[in-house]
DNA sequence: CACGAAACATACGCTGTGTATGTGAATGCA
DNA sequence: TGCATTCACATACACAGCGTATGTTTCGTG
């Protein structure tokens, strides 16, 4: 089939959103590396020229994608924690809430498996400084200042926090779907009882 | 400068180590997909023909890489935890002897930052079946049978632990020479502070 | 109703991988 | 000792896929 010729000023935003659609269709499904602009941009009839036009790469357009997957995610994260009373409970909230979207294909392929190889580590690291990263270091912080959380630099423990919820990711994401709930909730109790061992227990005066 | 010609019949292991040398060197210092093979093969005066003599390609190279960076640091953490009197404290060392390994730039950034680049993150979780991983494993499921470590499922405690010593391995793959003492010490501070802290305390009966 | 300008399509070049073929030196063998 | 074979590469070629430069259609605007 034919590109369509007729696309008029008023579809640029859809043909954009169109092409993250197909875009991250594709790179679950058959990774980054496997899928060509050709690819994208046909299963819209459409031509590498649009993805040129709205894109300014390959890898600009993953992180397009990747921008629309991390944003959703740390929306969900921020609104349910807000509801919780303490930030200790705000914490637990945001780990069911983040990792119940790592059940969901799109998240944890984009995310943890598709995204260090199209973007490379340092970009990767970048990227994440405003999206999860930052929420699991504000909280590490915030935890730390009230005492909860023992005192050691908030770097590192932001850091291997951060990477222990990307433990769960990557694992959920190579998890069939039969088996994805168990293994969810296997994490979860792991890595509350971890939370739970490192909370300082304060005597009561 | 043109190639050489009168490579001979015994020099064909010395030209295979020369190129894996060449090769680390350069995916150290430029990273995976910024080395061309030609590069590779003209640092030793040779051609890609070389090369795709040895290797099967560029992935087959970085892999042989791989492997020979990773089972070095195997070795020595396994030899490093037979001289311990118990598993538990010969975790420890091991950890000791890892980050000591990972303030060396060669193997923070091919195992940590270049790899998963390289290899995509299916061949990288493979491979590292074999190495790292089977060793944390394998400590995790005796410490487990011992009743040092709480009764979890084996895989995520494994999975978890194995990538709380990556981010330390990437932190300092990326941190600065000056400064890379320190990050080490904190990270191994928060290392086994984590490990006390979830450790079985037994009544003494 | 010319006249941009947006929104693409088409055409081209270039880099780097992989593969197929060529070549000289050593080695086995009669 | 001559010749064939094989190893260890070098050379040459094909091709995929990215990026870029340029063309074309449609619509808003004066």
């Amino acid at each position: 089939m034919p590109p369509v010729r007729n696309r008029r000023a008023q579809h640029s935003e859809a043909t954009r959103s169109a092409l993250l659609d197909a875009a991250l269709r594709r790179f679950v499904e058959h990774g980054y590396a496997a899928t060509t602009l050709e690819d994208v941009a046909t299963d819209i009839r459409a031509t590498r020229g649009a993805v040129y036009h709205h894109f300014a790469g390959k890898s600009a357009l993953f992180e397009a994608v990747f921008d629309r997957v991390e944003t959703e995610t740390f929306r969900r994260v921020v609104e349910r924690g807000a509801q919780a009373g303490t930030p200790w409970d705000a914490m637990l909230a945001g780990i069911e809430v983040f990792l119940d979207r790592c059940c969901e294909p799109e998240y944890a392929r984009i995310v943890w498996q598709e995204a260090p190889v199209a973007l490379g580590w340092h970009r990767l690291r970048n990227l994440e400084e405003r999206y999860a990263y930052s929420v699991v270091a504000e909280t590490v912080r915030a935890l730390t200042e009230l005492g909860e959380l023992p005192e050691h630099p908030v770097e590192p423990v932001s850091r291997i926090m951060f990477n222990v919820f990307g433990t769960a990711g990557m694992a959920l994401a190579e998890t069939p779907d039969a088996d994805r709930g168990r293994v969810r909730d296997e994490y979860a109790g792991v890595i509350r009882h971890l939370l739970t061992s490192v909370r300082v227990r304060r005597e009561r005066s």
